[in-house]
Formats: C-alpha cells, structure tokens, sequence
DNA sequence: ACTTGGCACTCGGGAACACAGAGTGCTAGA
DNA sequence: TCTAGCACTCTGTGTTCCCGAGTGCCAAGT
C-alpha cells in the first residue's frame, strides 16, 4: 500500500509545510528534493497518500496539507529527534546551573525551553508524592500561632500557617517538633498518613487538641497541593501562529491548571521518561494544537512531567531534541541538589 | 477656552469610543447623550477639542478619537472612580480568604483582578526590605550542608542550601540558630546587614569559616530577590484587543520581569496608596498600552504594588475602582495573617 | 455672539469583476 | 509503471465603482 516512495513524499510533504506553512504542491516537490521522479508521478502518489487520510487540499487545486494521521505517521516512523548542537548544550548546562533554588530551578527551565523552541513550554513543579521529608520545622509565631514548614528532599517547601485551639508553650512545641521529626524523617510523602495517624495517641492528653490540628494541617499540605503547580512561558511565541482552536482558547487552557495539568499528565502510562507527543486531535483538551512532553526527574523516580505546547504544524524532530535535552539535564541538576 | 459643554462633549465621545470601539461622530453624539444642542454646534467644539490636541480623526471624514491627552483629561477631571457592586464585593472578600500562604494570596490577587477587569492584571510580590524577620532557621541536610530558611512577617519564606567549607556539628548549628535568631527577630531586613557585621568575632573562631559562609548567602537571599517577583494573568483577555505597539510586544513585556517591574513601579513617588495612572505614551516602555496601578499593604507600610494592563482605549472609571478596591481588600489579608 | 440648517466635498470600505498563476486529474503514450 | 501534455478549477489580487458617514464652511436665525 504504502511503499518507500509514497513514504519519502510524506516526509517532503511535511518538511516543505513546516518550513513554509503554504500548501505544497507537486512540481515544487520534486524540485526541491530530488525524488528523480516527475511531478506527475508524485501527484498519484498524492492522491494515493490522500486517500488513505494521510494529507488533504484545503481547496480544489490547491497544494497538499499534511492531516493529523499524517503528523503521527511521520513522527512515528519518518523522522528522527535531531539532537541539540554543541552550543546549545552549553548554554543550556551553564544556564540551569545558576539556579539558586527549586523555585529557581523550575522558573529557569521553562524560559530556558520556551527559548529553545520558540514556543510555549510548560512545567509541572516535582511532585511531592514521591519525594520523602528531609525536615518538618515548627515555629512559633505568637502563642496560639504556629508555622508549619516542610521540606522535601527535592528542596520543596510548603509553609503553612496553624491556629492552634488553645495556647500552647513553645517547649511543648519543641518536643513536638522532635517527635514529628524522629517518626517521618527520611520517609516518603505517601507513607505519611500512616506513620502519624496514631500520633496523638502517643502524646499527653493535654497537648492532643494542638496536635490534631497541626497534623490536620500537615496532611492537607500533602494531598491538595501535591502535583497541582504548573508554570508555563514563551506565550509571546503565540502572536504570530495560527490556531485553528482560537489564540483566546490557548491562552486560557494555559491559564487553567486543571486543563494544564491533563494536556501534561494524561499520556503517563507505562514509561514516564519516554518522549509522548500528541496531535493535533488527539489532544483532547485542545484541538489543532500539539504536545511533546516527558517525564523528568533522577533515574526511576520521575517527579513531574515538562514539555512544549504549539501548533500541530512544528517541527517535531527539532522540538523533540529540545525537549529531550532539557529533562535531561534539569534531571541531573535536581539529582545533584 | 474650554467651557463646560466642551468637556462635555469630550466625556461623550470617551464614552462612547470606549464602548463601542468606533470613531464617533457628531450626529450619534448629540442624539446619545442629550446635550440639547444641535449636531453643527457640537461638530464646532469638536474641531475646537481637535485644535487643543485632545481628539483625533482617524481619515478624513471620520468620527474622532481620544487621543492621549483626551484620556489624560477625561481621567483627572471628567470621570469619578467607579465603586464595585455589593455582590462584586462579596465575592472578593470570599474569594481572597480562602488564600492559604502567601503564594497562594498573590496567585489568587492576580487572577481575581483579571477576572474582574476583563483584562491582564499584574501583582507584584511583598517587598522584603520593610519587612521584619520573623525566624531564621537552619536545618541540617548532610554533614556539609545545611538549608537556610528565612521567614517574615508577611509570610514569605526564602530558603537557600549552604555548601559549607567544612565539616560542622548539629549543636554547633543549632547554637548559631539560638544566636542568629536572638540577634535578628524582629528587626526590620534592611537593619540585618549591620546586625550580623560582627557576628563571627563572637563565634568559636573555628566556627567562623562556616558562619561567614552562611551569612554570606543570608545577605544574598536579601538584596537578591527583594522586589524582582512579578506575576501576571489574564493574558487571554489580550487575544480580542488590538494593541498598535503589537500583541506579540506585550506579551514579551508581560514575560520579562525587568520591565513589568518599571511599568509598576516607576510612578510610586509621593504617595504609593494613591491609584497611578498611565496612559498610552506616557508609558515609556510600552507605547499604546495604558497602566492603572496602586500600592498595597498595611497602613502606611506599603509593601508592593498591582494593577492592570490594557489598551489605551479602556473602561477607566471601572479599572480604577477594581485596582482599587482589591488593593484594600489585599492589604486587609495581609495585615490580618 | 452663538447656534442652526443646508450643502458640497472627501474618504474608507464593500461589491462586482476580470485575470493570472498554481495546482490538479485524466488520458494517452513510452 | 512512469511520463508528458492538456483542459479545468480554484484562490488571491488588483481594479473599478459606488454608497454612506462624516466633515467643514457659509449664511441665516435667535
């Protein structure tokens, strides 16, 4: 059905409307690459690739489009993720690594992707539910006051303000903090729930109301925040494209972190750390946009998922490599903290 | 020169060029608003409002348009600051006390004042320098590094990972937390570089490496960020306005920190509670688009600034009154928690 | 002195039209 | 199976034309 030929004008096809953004017609393509076939030869092997749904005329007498079909058959079989040059990787290396805090780290990187690609590019904060406590801290800000602050081994903060139900020393506060700290040091976030639900128990009656409530705190800390944060830049890589969805549509669903959060996480199956690229359509959030997103974080404990956002007619390969490279290396940054 | 039924047609065409995003010309003017005058006489005083530079057409044979200096004039005299519904009222006051901490105060500010104005709202974050150290804490990570967390009264929390140049003890931290802490609670962020000057001489002098270590990166942590954060939203309140300086400019300057930070700032002279505005050329970083702003913050301790960002061509009376009842609002919050 | 009605003038924007150019499908021949 | 040729069909562009909204000015009215 398909042989090599009719493959090789499907890559020709979506190279030339990627670089032109015009409908590429047959003369042109047999010029420009040299197919060593006449016009009228690849013109059947338009109308063959058309019939199948791989490409379409936006009009009669038009030239040819690739379709949403045709996008995954060249992503999936045509073309190669094209590696960064040597510069960009520098630059990418010596950039991330001025990073001063997770914050820092997360901020750097989007702008860093939104540059590289020339479009929006969108990360999801590490999730807390893999990562473990490094150290719950309590301090005391007025009598019947206390801030909470928890920190993970990925240098994740959160901070929370407890009003305590009653007036409480700061000495009881202290042993608190000790034994918050002996029983969840160095355990995973998820484990949590578990290891303090008989805490209170464990405690002097006195203190049991003050407890319960700081742990009430704790625990919704860990579950509402826990992958919800996503941050995006690059939007100024919008002016000049054209969405068939709307750039008001977009700009939204980019604003919307619920909508964010599944155009990421939705493809997350099986390998995590594979490259997922979604098209056009097959987004389900977004239509006549794609994704090319992954997993990042060290080794097999992937934390969160970063990627890119553009539309359907980018260029996969470069955009790939971008992507690729940078999951890499903001995996090893963060490994190293 | 400009007598009363003058400004009074310029009012008009303000208004109605504002609502209805078309030139406007005498005819629609006298009928609209009943100036009890005819379409010639108005048709006088606006060729007397074009000679003062006040209006504008656009061709020949056009209505006219505000031009800079109309707005400017409409706003400082013509208008009065339009205060928000009950039910609007209501609903910020709800909306904002669900906030959590301090990131989640601002995140839902910028996104509340772009919901209300229908166009972008920027917010800058507290400012550290009138703010007053509330704890310094340490934590140990591994035997050579330790993390640095900085909390304030406004809530905000800084942390940074020390890299220390040798081995140190628990105690011996949790002995230069004890001091940190009794040299530095309460006192305002600009005092601590002269609190701490003559920390290490009063240190164990093998201490002192360590110590200068961590200083050095405390005083990092302060001058560093102390007003550089900036957030937006509201960006797809862009897609339907048409901006001369161009969508894809804005939306760079919305991105790029520096600026948006002069665009807020430059104007908080005299008195920062008082609502700035700033509009269309007057603007020196972004031509064709104009600025409402104002401080917010406890009293006469203002700590920041937000506002919004829209075509010339805007809704004054009503921005201004949002800007200016969600900075109370804010300010509320802030002075509470 | 100001206001009003009348009138000629000027442009911008939309509709109608023609036309060139690119691209196609089809058929016949190598 | 590929190629060449040919007639056909579009879109986009440039031109022309016309309508209408709006103006500026002037002369008459209050």
């Amino acid at each position: 059905m398909l042989d090599d030929r009719k493959l090789a004008v499907l890559r020709a096809i979506v190279e030339d409307y990627v670089s032109t953004n015009e409908p590429v017609g047959s003369k042109a393509l047999a010029e420009r690459h040299n197919l060593k076939v006449s016009p009228a030869t690849v013109r059947n092997d338009m109308a063959a690739l058309e019939e199948d749904g791989y490409i379409t005329q936006p009009h009669t007498s038009a030239g040819r489009v690739p379709t949403d079909k045709g996008y995954r058959l060249f992503v999936d079989r045509l073309s190669q993720v094209k590696p960064l040059s040597g510069a960009e990787r520098r630059a990418i290396e010596t950039f991330l690594a001025g990073a001063v805090d997770l914050d820092d780290v997360v901020t750097r990187t989007v702008r860093l992707l939104a540059q590289l690609t020339r479009q929006v590019a969108v990360v999801q904060y590490p999730t807390l539910t893999r990562s473990t406590v490094r150290h719950v801290e309590l301090v005391p800000l007025t009598d019947r006051r206390v801030m909470l602050v928890l920190i993970t081994n990925t240098g994740r903060v959160e901070q929370r303000v407890v009003e305590l139900p009653e007036v409480v020393e700061e000495t009881r506060i202290a042993h608190l903090r000790a034994v918050l700290n002996a029983c969840l040091d160095g355990c995973g976030l998820s484990a949590v729930p578990d290891l303090v639900a008989d805490l209170p128990e464990r405690l002097p009656a006195e203190d049991r109301p003050a407890v319960a409530t700081i742990l009430s705190v704790l625990l919704e800390t860990l579950v509402e925040r826990h992958d919800e944060k996503i941050v995006f830049a690059g939007a100024a890589n919008l002016a000049g494209a054209d969405f068939t969805t709307g750039l008001r549509a977009v700009l939204e669903a980019l604003e919307e972190q619920v909508v964010l959060m599944r155009l990421l996480g939705e493809t997350s199956g099986d390998t995590p750390s594979a490259l997922t690229v979604r098209i056009g359509s097959e987004n389900p959030y977004l239509h006549g946009t794609s994704i090319v997103a992954t997993g990042y974080g060290s080794g097999d404990n992937q934390l969160a998922r970063l990627g890119v956002l553009g539309p359907t007619r980018m260029d996969y390969p470069v955009t790939m490599g971008a992507v690729r490279a940078v999951a890499r290396y903001v995996s090893q940054i963060l490994a190293a903290s």
